[in-house]
Order: structure tokens, then sequence, then C-alpha cells
DNA sequence: GTCTATAGATTGATAGAC
DNA sequence: GTCTATCAATCTATAGAC
């Protein structure tokens, strides 16, 4: 029934190796953590991803293929009914379609708690290398939104609205790191406000910022 | 006249590893790449600074320490203008207070180009060693900024408008780095867009998020 | 596919002469 | 205060037995 080559070490090295790398970032973390704390040998990440690097972009690939899948079927969504109704697509459904999956995938997809942490601490990232494998995944998306933002408000020009939907990353990834950090302290305080609520109070927040209006 | 024990050595150090530490990180910055760049010998920085982190930590307090009594003195500046005139400070001074100095900061001080660059990464630094090194001097003047803030907005519960504060800091450290980034990259294109008419791009986003109306 | 053992390079930190 | 030389630890990556 199973065909998969390697049983399940794969799957413990790329669990353990996000959580590490969101945790402590790529540089800090050592293969010989990742491999002891996954319980399989250190040769095995060599095996398997062929290099340190070959295993950070796997644990990218992994998450990022059905995330942006689904923020483009999202996306085509809005436009369908958009022209459906013969009129150009809503900012505010622009932004939720986008925005929405970003901040819930860790919610969706079991494991992915901490590729939230992961994907905001990568944009981030100083290291050219790393960043950029994030980067591959993340331009062509960033671009549609960019187009279909600039169909929804014709009357500004495409370099505000990079700059706007630039800070709506930036807003967008600096609460999932927060947002994280603050689940991972959880003292005695009195139950935190869950993500549902925060991803409605940053929606307004970039809804209002990106309209201007 | 010079009283300062060590001539130019401690500075030249400085110079660079704020550079080097905003350029590639870090962890990826090693001891050598910093003394050899500032032509100095690799033990001087055990002898200036005790360890790789008392570096760090210098880097910091050196640009903080000043650029925290700008935000002040801005901050005390509204409050005061506020109580003349018998009213509560207004939203969009207290935001132009604050992240007026923190965007501009680079060019009035000189040489610290790099560090807004070191500042929007730090604050996404995955070590915690590190990054409270950062947070350390940037709790105090954000809770005094939090409680103008909620001054201004006392129809709004603190939550709400921690949750807002930390979006518009989201935004301008993602705006920080990313500037950074492309003057950086800078080639053969048009001129970039410059940093004054940014930040008012980036004020007016944070204040329409913020005040929601 | 998994293991042990180790190569080969780099690191932060220090000792001690000057 | 600055230098050379080096220690001790750590790292990625690989070779080769099973």
């Amino acid at each position: 029934m199973i065909e998969t080559p390697a049983p399940d070490t794969r799957q413990r090295i790329l669990d353990t190796a996000e959580r590490l790398f969101a945790t402590h970032g790529y540089h800090p973390t050592s293969l010989r953590k990742i491999t002891s704390e996954a319980k399989v040998n250190l040769a095995a990440v060599n095996y398997h991803f062929g290099s340190k690097v070959g295993l950070l972009q796997e644990v990218f690939t992994r998450r990022l293929i059905p995330l942006n899948r689904l923020r483009k079927d999202r996306l085509d969504e809005v436009c369908t009914l958009a022209s459906e109704e013969n009129r150009p697509p809503r900012i505010d459904d622009l932004l939720r379609a986008f925005f929405e999956p970003t901040v819930l995938f860790c919610t969706r997809e079991p494991g992915a708690i901490y590729f939230s942490t992961l994907v905001g601490r990568t944009l981030a990232e100083p290291d050219d290398q790393v960043r950029n494998l994030f980067m591959d995944h993340l331009m062509p998306i960033f671009n549609l939104l960019l187009d279909l933002v600039q169909q929804a408000l014709p009357e500004l020009d495409r370099d505000t609205l990079f700059w706007r939907l630039q800070f709506a990353i930036g807003s967008t990834t600096h609460t999932m790191r927060l947002y994280g950090k603050l689940q991972q302290l959880q003292n005695t305080q009195t139950e935190p406000l869950p993500i549902e609520a925060l991803l409605e109070q940053l929606l307004q927040f970039i809804c209002k910022g990106v309209r201007q209006s």
C-alpha cells in the first residue's frame, strides 16, 4: 500500500526542522539539533535533502505550494464573481482573499502552527540565499494581487499601490510573529484573543489603509 | 583634548559590525569578518566589548539612546501643546511624533544608514537573546506611546489599541527593511522614491488604520 | 535506507609576548 | 592597547560498513 521510499524519517525531519527554524532561526539551528530531536541519524538529512539549505527549501515548498494554490483560488473566485456582475473586483474582497488564507493557514493545515512564525521571520531574513528561497514562492502571487488591486483602484498609480500592499504585508507578518510569540509565552493570563478575531482587526486596519477612504 | 581611551578602533569595530549585522544578520557574521573589514585585530573585539553579544549590545545602545530621547521629546512636545490648549493629544500628532524620528533617524544621524535596516530585522530576530537586547530599549517608549494613544482615543479599549499600534510597527519595520534593500539594489532605474515621500505615504496608511475613520 | 566515524573547515574566545 | 598563535568546541558534509 505504502510506496513512499522513507516511512516517516523524512516527515519527522521536516516537522522538527520547521519548528526549530521558526523558533531559533535558520543559521543558529544545527543539523545535529534537528536530527537528535527528530530521533533520526545525522546523515539522514544529507541523504534525503542533499544539504541544510536543501532541507529549508523543502520546508518552504511543502507548505507554500498548497497555500499559494489556496490564495490563487480565492483571488480567482473574487474575479469570477466580479466579472459575472460586470464590475471590477472590490478591494476589500481582494485583500481578504489574499490575507485570510495567509493568517488562517496555520489552523487549517495540521502541524503548520510553526510555519506561520517561520514565514513572518523569513521575510525579515538578512541572508539573501535563505530569503530568496521564500521570495521565489511569494513574488508571483504578490504580482497577481498587485494587478488585481490596480483594477479595483484604477485611479491610483502602481507605485502607490505597491507600497500600500507592502505596508499591509508588513502588518500581517509582524502580527503573525508576535501572535505566535504571545501564544508561546501564554502564562496564567486571561484567555488570549482568538486568531479569527485578530484577523478581523487586521483586515479592518489594512483595508482602511489601502483604500484611504 | 581627546580623552577617549581607544582612538578609533572601537568606533571602526562598531561601524563595521553595524553594517555587517544589518546586511547579513547577527549569527552568520563572524568576528573574523568584522575585524578584517574594520582592519583591526581579531582580539580587539573581546578586549573592547567582552564578547560577540557584548558588541551587539553596544551597537544597539549607541544608536537607541539618542533615538529614544528624540522620540520622547517629540511625544512630550505633542502633550505639552495639547495640555496648553486644554484638550487630549491628537492621534495623528502622536503617531507622527513616534514614527517620523524612527524612519528619518538614518538620514539625520551620520552613519546610521545601516542601523535602520538592522532595527527592522532585529524585531523579527528569532534568537531570544538577540531580540531581547533590542526589546529592552523599545518597550518603555512603546508603553508611553500606548498610554498617550489611549488618551487620544479614550473610547477604544487598550487591547484594540495595542494591536493597532503593533500593525503600525509591522508596516514601518517592513518598509524600512524593504527600502534599504531597494536602495542597495538600485540599478539603472529611474530615481527612487525619496524617504520623506515614502514616510508620508506610510503615515497616511498608519493614521487611517489606527483611527478607523 | 540507516548507521558509525570522521574529515575538513570555521567558529568564539584566550594566553602571553611586546 | 595591540599583536600572534592557538585552544576547544562546533559545524556541514561525506565515506564506507551493514
